[in-house]
RNA sequence: GCGGUCGUGGCGAAGUGGUUAACGCACCGGAUUGUGGCUCCGGCACUCGUGGGUUCGAUCCCCACCGGUCGCCCCA
């Protein structure tokens, strides 16, 4: 019997929760200065979305993909990816026609990949993503960008690279494919394996192979970058000169590839330099997908997107040290003593959460002193005591944990005087 | 998919082919018959990842599997 969580999965227990909160809200935050609506697909699709949308050359779509057959005989895949999806949800839904224009959507979603587990890649793992769908101008890749950026900024982390590079149209894609294959053709037997088959089926992704890194012809490929026609060309050095005005740092890496077939003109890529992070360092990767659209059955619209891991978002706080501030404190911990005392506690406790104060209290069974050491362990700011003095006199006891000061209270007051100590004015810390 | 390494109580961590598997933290109880954070005392491992095998006997030896971890491939 295998009880535990599938390989690659991971329970996230509830402090741990309450960072992924903190760092959800603040992203929900951003995107909304950033003025991006949130979109929710579904966590399968048709294979066909990814093998067509993704590529079939992919590392992905050929052994990453959760792939099975529904009782209908469908074939189902769970998403590896956020881009497609939405791309398609675009298209089914016909959002090319809404009035607002381009559409701009961000998703926090699940993905999922069949890959050997190790420090910051999961098989099941979340992303943060965002897809601005309609529109060709390079301001917006520069706003997509400076995006993900702000994120990270606001989180707090500073040691970060962005890489970018252009892949270029459709034309200068392809001629500069032509020029790769005719350039390693001569070294293939020289080429590692993988990449033998990569000069027929994607010679682009030889580029970024870290095996023939050194290999000499490696240092004299054609770039992409002098394959770019005059539009590629323009586009790029706009794309840069937005990235400039809002002193975005970057560098160029000609050799930014990306591993998905449906990127074109703008690629990128944020890696964390922080000390320790391991042997992965990209946070975040997205590109330009003009085309993908009309790929997947509806009009030719343009598009620009990443995808942000926020494992490896937590992972990179966590290497720089920074403190996500998470409120641990309880308003108030109720202890009663005694079967009268109890039943009164259930109903001042639900009298005073629905007051709007937090408020627990013990349901183990344990005594007074062992009530008082669960109230330290939750951080209680008061303890209300009831026992058979307080309910003899219709009174309660209010301890403040912090001063150790003792009062009684009316238990007809008992909401008010608390709402007055926790919510009153700030002057009460 | 490949290679290295690891897998003992809730957590951390000793340990030996052979009667009761150290210790620390946490937790529970008591000293203190209604009051916390300190101290003292006591309690807390009938699967030592799982399944086989070797052996008179295995947590410790061997094999397989599962899982973690690090790296390769690749990516978030």
């Amino acid at each position: 019997m295998n009880m535990k969580a599938p390989r690659g999965t991971v329970d996230i227990l509830p402090e741990e929760a309450a960072k992924w909160q903190y760092v959800e809200q603040k992203i929900k935050e951003i995107c909304d200065r950033y003025h991006f609506t949130e979109i929710r697909t579904p966590l399968f699709e048709h294979t066909e979305v990814f093998q067509r949308g993704v590529g079939d050359s992919t590392d992905i779509v050929q052994k990453e993909m959760y792939t099975f057959n529904d009782r209908g005989g469908r074939s189902l895949t769970l998403r590896p990816e956020g881009t497609a999806p939405v791309v398609r949800a675009f298209v089914e839904n016909k959002l090319f026609g809404l009035a607002s224009q381009p559409v701009k959507l961000y998703y926090f979603a699940q993905m999922f990949r069949y890959e050997r587990p190790q420090k910051g890649r999961m098989r099941q793992l979340n992303q943060f993503g965002v897809e601005v769908l309609g529109s060709a101008d390079p301001a917006v890749d520069a706003e997509v960008i400076d995006l993900a950026m702000t994120v990270y900024k606001e989180l707090g982390l500073t040691s970060l690279k962005l890489v970018i590079n252009s892949l270029g149209d459709k034309e200068s894609r392809e001629n500069h494919r032509q020029a790769l294959v005719d350039h390693f053709t001569p070294h293939k037997d020289e080429l590692c394996e993988d990449c033998q088959v990569r000069l027929t089926q994607n010679p682009l992704r030889i580029l970024d192979c870290k095996k023939d890194r050194n290999h000499p012809a490696m240092q004299t490929a054609p770039s992409i970058l002098d394959y770019l026609n005059e539009e590629s060309q323009n586009y790029f050095s706009q794309v840069k000169e937005y990235l400039d005005l809002m002193e975005i740092e970057y560098v160029v890496d000609k050799n930014l590839v990306r591993g998905l077939d449906y990127y074109n003109h703008t690629a990128f890529e944020i890696m964390s330099e922080a000390e320790g992070f391991g042997a992965i360092t990209t946070l975040a990767g997205g590109g330009r997908y003009n085309g993908l659209a009309e790929e997947l059955g509806g009009p030719d619209t343009a598009g620009i997107g990443f995808g942000m891991g926020l494992e490896r978002l937590l992972m990179a706080l966590e290497a720089e040290n920074r403190e996500i501030p998470l409120s641990t404190e309880l308003d108030c911990y109720l202890v009663a003593v005694g079967e009268q005392a109890e039943k009164e506690a259930v109903r001042l406790i639900h009298q005073l959460r629905g007051a709007g104060i937090q408020a627990d209290k013990d349901y183990t069974g344990r005594k007074m002193k062992a009530q008082f050491k669960a109230a330290d362990r939750h951080q209680a700011k008061y303890v209300l005591v009831l026992g058979e003095n307080e309910l003899e006199n219709n009174v309660i006891s209010v301890k403040n944990m912090q001063s150790g000061e003792q009062t009684e209270v009316a238990l007809s007051d008992l909401k008010a005087y608390m709402q007055e100590k926790l919510l009153g004015g700030l002057e009460n810390e």
